[in-house]
DNA sequence: AATTTTTACGCAATCGATTGCATTAATGCG
DNA sequence: CGCATTAATGCAATCGATTGCGTAAAAATT
C-alpha cells in the first residue's frame, strides 16, 4: 500500500483537472457521463479515498452527528442508541457519543468539544442536574440542528422526542389504585428532569382522581442509583400506615426494591404492590415478574435520528415535527396482583 | 452571535500574523509571553473556538477514536464503552461508535466509514462472522492502531485485551462438576470467536480432567439470540442421559433458559444447577440468583481506551504490552448449590 | 454558414490552521 | 561600540477538496 491518493494524483494520471475529478466523484452533472466514468474507474482502481478533512474545511459540514446521554450503559440508553446508530450510520453520518455522567458540567464540556468537533446537529438527553442552557443555545444561534429526547427541555426551534411520562405515571398509578393500594409510595428521580417530574404529576393526578389525598412523605426523589434502595426500604418499612403500593420511575430500581423487600419478609404483591417504569429485561427476570410501563427505546432511537437527518438534509422543517410523543404501554405482570 | 472568528480575525485585531496567533494558541516556546497572554486573552473574550477541520487536515490526524461493536445495547458491550468513553474523554479524544450487528459485512462498512472519517485509531471488537480481516489490515498498513478487545483476533502488532476465557470456562465447568454434575450442555456462542471457542476449550478440558467423556450432544452452537431458548429447552428435555449442568456462554441466555425450565417443572438447582458468564445485573435478579464469571467490563474499557491512548501519544510502544489479560472471578450463587 | 445555446471542463480562490525557513529585533560579549 | 547570538515574529507554502465564474468546444437553431 503506497501513500494516500488526491483528486490530484488522479487528475494528473488522465489528463484533467482535479476539479473535474471532484465533480466527477461528486457525480456533478455538468460532466459528461464519459469522464464520470473514466475518473471513476480510475479512482476506484487505485483505491482512492476522499480526504475527509479536506472536504469537511471545504463544505464546513462533518456528516458527524454528536450524542450526549447521561449514561451510555443502562440498558434503555443503549437501546436509543443502537436506533439513532442504526439510522444515521444507513444514511453515512457518523455518531460521536459522550456521557455526561450525569453531571452539568461534563455535559456542558461535551458540548463544547462537540461544537468544537463540528458535528452538524446535536441531540441530547439531559443530565439530572442541568439548569443553564448556555452551551446548547450556543449550537441553535449557529443554526446547528439541536434535538432532545427522553430527558428534554424546551427550547425554541428544538425538536423533542418523548412520551406522556404524565399520562403514563397516571396510568400506572391508576392501576395501583384499581389493584387496590390506598398508600401509594412514590419513588421518582431528579424531579428537574421533565421524565421525572411528570411521572410524578402524572401520579398525583391519578391520586386526586380517585380522591386519595397526597402526602409529602410519600414522595421520594432519588438519583435512583442501587446505593439508596436501602433508604428506600428503611422508608417503606417506617412507614404509617403502611405503604401498600410502590411506583418506581424506573425497574432496575424497583427491581432491587422487590429483592430487598422480599428478604425483609415482604410478600409481593400481597404486601405491597409493585409498578416500574421502562419495561427493562430485568422486569420478565425478577420474581414476581415487574409490572411496568413500556417504553420503546429503540423507536426512539430511530425516530431520533430519522428526524435530525431529516432536518439536516432540508426534509424536514422544524414546525412540522417538533414534538413527537411516542406511545407507552401499561405491562400488567405479577408484581402487581390483587 | 456573530460569525465564527479565525486566527486570521485575531491576527488582524491584535496587528500579529496568524502564524503568531497559531503558535500562542499551541504554546509554541519560540513566543514571548506577552504576546502569548495578550493574544489567549483576545482570543478567550472573544470566544475564539479552533476550526478542527483546518486543525485536522493540516496537522493529517482527528483526535477521534473510532469503536467498532457487535451491538451497542447489551450490558456488558455498554459498560465496556463507558470506560472507553471516559477515558477518551478526559484526554480530549472523541469517540466513533458504531455497531456491526454482528454482520461481517457491516462490519467492513464501519470500518471503512471509520478510515475515510480519518480516525486515528480503531478500537474493535469483532462481530460473530468476521474471518476475512482485509478490512482491519488497511489499518495496519496506513499504521493506524489498531486494539481488539473481547473478541479479539491475532493480528501482528495489535494489542488485545481480553479475559482468559479457557481458563474461566475450565473453572466454571469444574464448579459445576464439584457441585455433582456429571452431565453437563454447554451453550456456547459462535465458535469461530474466541470467546466462545476457549470458554468451549476449557469446558472440555474440565472434563477431561474429571475423567468425563465430551459428547458432541452436549454442546450447542447457537447466536445466544433469546429467539433460541426454546430449542435449548427441548434439547435439554430430551437428553439422555438427563442433563445436570448448564454452562451457559452468556448471563441473559443463561436467565431465560432458567425461566424457561422452571416453567418446564425443573427444579434449579436440585435438578439442573446452572453457571451463566459475565456477571451480568440479571444474574442477581434471577430467582435461584445465577451463578457466572465476573468478567470487568467497564475496567476492558478503561485499559483498552488508555492502551490504545497511550499508544498514540507514543507512550506505550506496541511490543511492550501486546496483550492484556484481565482477572475473571468465579461467582457462586444459588443456581449451582448441592 | 453564421450565430446562439448548451455542454463540458479548467482556473483559481477558498476553507482555517500549521510549520519550515527567513528575517528582524533584542541581547550578550569582548 | 560593533559584531555575534539568541529570541521573537512574519512569510508563504501546505494540507485536499470544493465551487463560482469564465471559456472553449460541441450542438442546436435559423
Amino acid at each position: 500500500m503506497g501513500k494516500k491518493i488526491t483528486i490530484y494524483d488522479l487528475a494528473k494520471k488522465l489528463n484533467v483537472s482535479p476539479a473535474t475529478v471532484s465533480r466527477s466523484l461528486n457525480d456533478h452533472p455538468s460532466i459528461s457521463k464519459k469522464t464520470k466514468e473514466k475518473i471513476i474507474d480510475a479512482a476506484k482502481s487505485l483505491g482512492y479515498r476522499t480526504n475527509k478533512f479536506a472536504a469537511n474545511l471545504s463544505q464546513q459540514k462533518s456528516n458527524t452527528i454528536g450524542v450526549i446521554v447521561p449514561r451510555l450503559n443502562s440498558n434503555f440508553m443503549s437501546t436509543v442508541l443502537a436506533g439513532i446508530e442504526k439510522v444515521a450510520n444507513d444514511v453515512g453520518y457518523n455518531l460521536i457519543i459522550s456521557q455526561s455522567l450525569e453531571s452539568a458540567e461534563k455535559e456542558v464540556l461535551n458540548a463544547k468539544t462537540l461544537y468544537d468537533s463540528g458535528v452538524d446537529a446535536l441531540m441530547i438527553s439531559l443530565a439530572y442536574g442541568t439548569e443553564n442552557f448556555d452551551h446548547l443555545t450556543t449550537f441553535i444561534d449557529r443554526k446547528i440542528p439541536l434535538l432532545f429526547f427522553d430527558r428534554v427541555f424546551d427550547l425554541p426551534n428544538c425538536p423533542t422526542i418523548l412520551i406522556d411520562n404524565e399520562a403514563a405515571g397516571y396510568e400506572a398509578t391508576e392501576h395501583l389504585i384499581n389493584q387496590g393500594c390506598t398508600n401509594i409510595l412514590h419513588i421518582a428521580g431528579g424531579l428537574k428532569r421533565n421524565v421525572y417530574c411528570q411521572r410524578f404529576k402524572g401520579y398525583k393526578r391519578a391520586l386526586e382522581k380517585y380522591g386519595i389525598t397526597f402526602k409529602e412523605d410519600n414522595l421520594v426523589e432519588v438519583d435512583l442509583d442501587l446505593s439508596r434502595v436501602p433508604e428506600v426500604i428503611t422508608h417503606i418499612k417506617e412507614s404509617d400506615p403502611k405503604i401498600d403500593g410502590l411506583f418506581v420511575a424506573n425497574d432496575t430500581f424497583a427491581v432491587h426494591c422487590i429483592k430487598e423487600l422480599k428478604k425483609e419478609g415482604y410478600n409481593i404483591p400481597q404486601d405491597i404492590k409493585v409498578m416500574g417504569f421502562n419495561n427493562d429485561p430485568v422486569s420478565e427476570v425478577i420474581s414476581p415478574n415487574l409490572s411496568t410501563m413500556d417504553y420503546p427505546g429503540y423507536k426512539m432511537g430511530v425516530l431520533a435520528g430519522q428526524s435530525i437527518i431529516g432536518h439536516l438534509n432540508g426534509a424536514i422543517n422544524l414546525q412540522s415535527a417538533n414534538q413527537i410523543t411516542l406511545r407507552h404501554t401499561l405491562i400488567i405482570r405479577e408484581s402487581t396482583q390483587k
